[in-house]
RNA sequence: UGGGGUGUCGCCAAGUUGGUAAGGCACAAGGUUUUGAUCCUUGCAUGCGGGGGUUCGAGUCCCUCCACCCCAGCCA
């Protein structure tokens, strides 16, 4: 599947561009923006927002800009932009301009300067606590500020002055002048500019007056011809004010604000508040972790960037709340890794197996499909040899019908060798299993024995030819579907047994690999090479996703 | 009667101008299989938050209840 296949399905918001184009708004034209503001890294939450911006402009033939949402110099770092255009290219797409919106901090200073002419905005000099007094309640209406009547020149000169730099962080603020009654608290008079001396990231020293969000983004999206301004339902009761700035100015385009809602995803957490803490306190590796719903994190655990834009399609585009399953994701995952991943064998929890009529000299190569059903793939050969590994789950002394694997006594296939009996175990002063001797059948190679049946088949590595390495497999981060619903403090959710490391060995046909082929080691799982490779000379493998289950979650084993 | 939203199968989600409930995930049951994987087949909402009403006919129109979510940053 190649990225142009891709579209997403039928939504409200591309019913809303269809009826745009077919009735001619904006001349047909398409263009989104992705905005994020440089203060941490991207999620799958807004892996739904980039798939959504670009996906939809793609569909309807247009563009879509990225702008670094830069307002707030106290919380940002240009260090986050390199790991966020990373994460978009390396989801798939391409954005046609790189803005910032502080590259219209001038021209939105002018704009300000016109509100102010026009007597829309005026100069508060109102606490912080004072203007949180004036604004009311949610059931009651705000006052006017004393200072809401100042006259036009005054207004003028001590907003040049806050530019200037001869106030204090705090002493004034810049506000619109709209209706401090108004049920929508956005409408009570917003702030649109605050005093911070402070450099920012990509403009210096160069202010100390920053306006907000509110003010700075429709005029950003306007000033960039974008046609519908794609967000989350947060700011549905911010349009008003959205469309009330665009409206006082004369701006060269008109976009359209359309909010969808924000994806929740089960047992993990989107918020940047809760994920810079995961990092900054330890409680993972980083923020690409392969336990990180970050696209950083996905990108390690060894996600497709097809499997993620898959995802975010067939999740949907609602107004509505949703709690998406992560089966969903994993789903997603597992349909784009199955037929890509080339197969292996790999044992993870390794018990040695002796093979007690082969010469311990013999090491026969067998040739073994790399794919079931693609011969495209090929072949690889595979040393069988005296002495083996295979899973400790893998074997029983004793055991019913329904166990398919191994039992002392009785038959079992190698995957791609040959069938065995177990005849006869070692054991260790606690009585547990520490080798099991079997025979090999000559004759069943490639070809099941006609008199009797196999009880099933388990992969297997040679244990004198193979690759020792290292295995993670991973749950959810959190123990419970809803860690932002629950009572307490969402760090004591998390599950501990969320990493898992093994030590074991995979076939020696891995040792010239590419670093970046996901494997599916065959009964086990999709498999990829951590990106942390060679340290120390250990082969490292991070489990992308499980294979589907139906044995182990019925109970019966 | 503060303002703004949302309620269709366990989860997500389609449902043009009212015409007799898509699809995916999950789940269940079969079949194929040298991966308990994949693949294939079948099943899975007389019901669309509740109650009224209009209509030959309503998830789609009207009325009325109910539930849940968002908003009181000089954050985005």
């Amino acid at each position: 599947m190649t990225i142009n296949d891709e579209r997403y399905p039928a939504n409200f918001i591309s019913a809303i561009i269809e009826s745009d184009q077919a009735s001619g708004k904006h001349d047909g034209r398409v263009k989104t923006r992705f905005p994020p503001e440089p203060n941490g890294y991207l999620h799958i939450g807004h892996a739904k927002a980039i798939c959504l911006n670009f996906g939809l402009a793609k569909d309807f033939g247009g563009q879509t800009n990225l702008r670094f949402d830069d307002t707030n110099p106290i919380k940002e770092d240009i260090a986050f932009t390199t790991a966020m255009k990373e994460d978009i290219t390396w989801l798939g797409f391409n954005w046609a301009d790189e803005r910032n919106a502080s590259d219209y901090f001038e021209a939105l200073f002018d704009y300000a300067v016109q509100l102010i002419r026009d007597g829309k905005a005026y100069v508060d000099s109102l606490s912080g606590d004072e203007i949180r007094e004036y604004r009311g309640t949610l059931t009651e209406p705000g006052r006017n500020s004393p200072y809401r009547d100042r006259s036009i020149d005054e207004n003028l000169d001590l907003f040049s002055r806050m530019r200037a730099g001869e106030f204090a962080d705090g002493a004034h603020v810049l506000r619109l002048k709209i209706d401090m009654a108004s049920g929508n608290m956005n409408l009570r008079d917003p702030s649109i500019y605050r005093i911070r001396h402070v450099s920012h990231h990509q403009t210096g020293d160069a202010w100390c007056v920053y306006p907000l969000y509110d003010y700075t983004h429709c005029i950003s999206d306007a000033l960039e011809h974008i046609t519908h301004s794609l967000c989350d339902t947060g700011f549905e009761d911010h349009r008003p004010l959205y469309n009330w700035v665009l409206e006082q100015l004369d701006m060269p385009s008109r976009p359209q604000q359309i909010e969808f809602s924000r994806l929740n995803l089960q047992y993990t957490v989107t918020s940047k508040r809760k994920l810079k803490q995961l990092v900054e306190e330890g409680l993972v590796s980083g923020w690409d972790d392969p336990r990180m719903p970050t696209i950083a994190g996905m990108r390690r655990r060894g996600y497709p960037p097809a499997s993620l834009r898959d995802f975010c399609r067939r999740i949907g585009i609602t107004k509505s709340e949703n709690n998406v399953e992560l089966a969903l994701l994993e789903s997603c995952v597992r349909e784009a890794l199955e037929p890509a991943a080339p197969r292996a064998m790999a044992v993870l929890d390794p018990v040695k197996l002796v093979i007690t009529n082969l010469p311990e000299t013999a090491s026969l190569s067998l040739q073994v499909a790399n794919h079931p059903k693609d011969p495209a793939m090929g072949d690889r050969q595979v040393p069988f040899t005296r002495e083996v590994y295979i899973d400790r789950a893998d074997f029983r002394l004793e055991a019913n019908r329904k166990y398919k694997r191994l039992v002392l006594h009785e038959e079992v296939r190698l995957r791609g060798s040959y069938v065995i009996r177990a005849e006869s175990v070692v054991t260790d002063d606690t009585g547990n299993v520490v080798e099991i001797h079997a025979t090999y059948d000559p004759e069943t190679l490639g070809t099941n024995p006609p008199d009797r049946k196999v009880r099933g088949v388990i992969h297997w590595v040679s244990a004198t030819e193979n690759l020792p390495a290292e295995f993670r497999r991973f749950q959810p981060l959190f123990k419970v579907p809803f860690p932002d619903a629950e009572d307490g403090d969402y760090r004591d959710l998390i599950n501990p047994d969320s990493e898992v490391v093994f030590f074991g060995y995979v076939e020696r046909s891995l040792a010239d690999q590419d670093l970046s082929t996901r494997y599916q080691f065959e009964r086990e799982g999709y498999f990829v090479q951590d990106a942390d490779q060679g340290r120390d000379g250990v082969l490292r493998f991070n489990e992308i996703v499980g294979l589907r289950d139906s044995f182990s979650k019925t109970g019966q084993i």
